[in-house]
DNA sequence: ACCAATTTGTACGTATGTATC
DNA sequence: GGATACATACGTACAAATTGG
């Protein structure tokens, strides 16, 4: 049952890759195309290993291969396998902080290039705005409003971010631009895990939910703008905002500290 | 490694760290923590063995995962062994690609983000142009225009679609921000493999070439502005320039044909 | 053309986790 | 709740391919 991958001795100029890559190459063509759609299960091991004529060790370096692009998750045990999977925004936005990282892009940059798209995603949701959306933005502000409000005897900061950022996402996701969200999401991961360490050094907790009752504010006003219709109002506002968020958020050191210590 | 973040409600969430993404984890640290630089080599496998204390096709699984993202590098050979090498961009691409493809992405939307991000750029550049910069872009320009102008007989479109991206590159890259730039080189990158193939099935020769030569003065003129420090204007060009561009380059099904065949 | 160093691939055995009866 | 069957996880040992001197 051979595919004809070890018998190759004549191409030595090219490099020629691993039998776990090509493998892996197989298995994702299959579910990058459709075949194997996502939640099934691929066959056993052992019936892999029969199918493709390789040994287990390398059918193993293949999974985890595609185990690193969240291609696929194994379980282990009785009703275990390899069951096909999403990619999760989680994987591009860790070879992209790794990028940043290696490049040593500061959080300012960071911060910089999604004023650039937020604005553009708010102008677009609301040339194309659906009442749903309206419904929804309001719904995300309030569930940070309830959470400010209700929850200052003992603030969670790392709740009022979650619920700050899920409004930002919910702006790309609605901008009806797939690439942009899907940018803007990367982008917002990373800043996020920066964020919960900054979040919980300062110690300031008076300024932080006077910072936060403002975002509060320009998240009510921006709802009411797209609601209007007013897109270059909106977007206007929104740069605006971001820019008055970033230098309160981005105070001192850290606007110059690099991409660094996501993934040690 | 995961974050857990799970849109799949059902799954245990519980996972165990499999040993060879451990290693991977800790080999990792040390390249992005700098103890390991791009170039160095690490030890031998029988002494890395020695040092984790696992098998050996254990260890390879690390391998192959870092070898996925890039930082390693693994030649084999009497002077073979594990090299540290730099996270590129096509990683990043590749990761970001079979995102939007999943997510069925059409090339508009895709041509839509660079849109939003290519204009941006241009007016960042415009307001803290160097010298050199104008010099390169001109450079740039003046080489698509070498191409174009000198072989007519025998176009290599490829040849000229390459000089084209060049200069989007470059204009990105001289934005001063980071994150574009590597954002802009990402989808940049992703598009080039679809227009790839588009190119090459179109057969109108003459159309073509009446549409690179008309690129060849739109650089030109962006050059002009930000030379002179034009910066709205540049930017309001730009934005014309790449809506015309996109027009003339997805027509008909191309625009609605999804992020697909990248990895097939 | 040989040889040494190194990774690559194979084979089999044991351990461990998980669902089902 | 415990025994059991099934599937992956991990380890040891060995043969093959590749590269550089």
């Amino acid at each position: 049952m051979s595919t004809g991958i070890g018998s190759n001795g004549q191409t030595k100029l090219i490099r020629v890759p691993k039998t776990a890559e090509l493998i892996a190459d197989q298995l994702r063509s299959r579910i990058v195309r459709g075949v194997l759609k996502k939640g099934d299960a691929l066959p056993t091991e052992v019936e892999l290993v029969k199918q493709f004529g390789v040994s287990r060790p390398t059918l193993r370096e293949a999974f985890r291969i595609l185990e690193s692009e969240s291609l696929i998750v194994v379980r282990r045990g009785s009703r275990g396998g390899v069951l096909v999977s999403s990619p999760e925004t989680s994987v591009a936005a860790r070879s992209f902080g790794l990028l940043l990282q290696m490049s040593g892009t500061t959080l300012a940059d960071l911060y910089a290039a999604r004023k650039v798209l937020e604005p553009a995603a708010v102008e677009m949701l609301t040339q194309r705005k659906a009442p749903a959306d309206v419904v929804d933005l309001k719904s995300a502000a309030g569930a940070l409003a309830v959470l400010v409000n209700d929850g200052v005897d003992d603030a969670d900061f790392h709740e009022w971010s979650a619920a700050t950022f899920a409004f930002h996402d919910l702006i790309m996701e609605r901008s009806g631009n797939n690439t942009i969200a899907l940018v803007g999401a990367v982008l917002r991961e990373v800043t996020t895990r920066h964020m919960a360490r900054a979040v919980t050094t300062s110690t300031d907790h008076a300024e932080i939910e006077k910072q936060f009752k403002a975002t509060i504010r320009a998240f009510t006003k921006l709802t009411n703008l797209i609601e209007s219709g007013d897109a270059a109002g909106a977007k206007e506002f929104w740069t605006t905002h971001m820019d008055r968020a970033g230098r309160n958020m981005l105070w001192g050191d850290l606007a110059n500290e690099t991409v660094i210590d996501l993934f040690v």
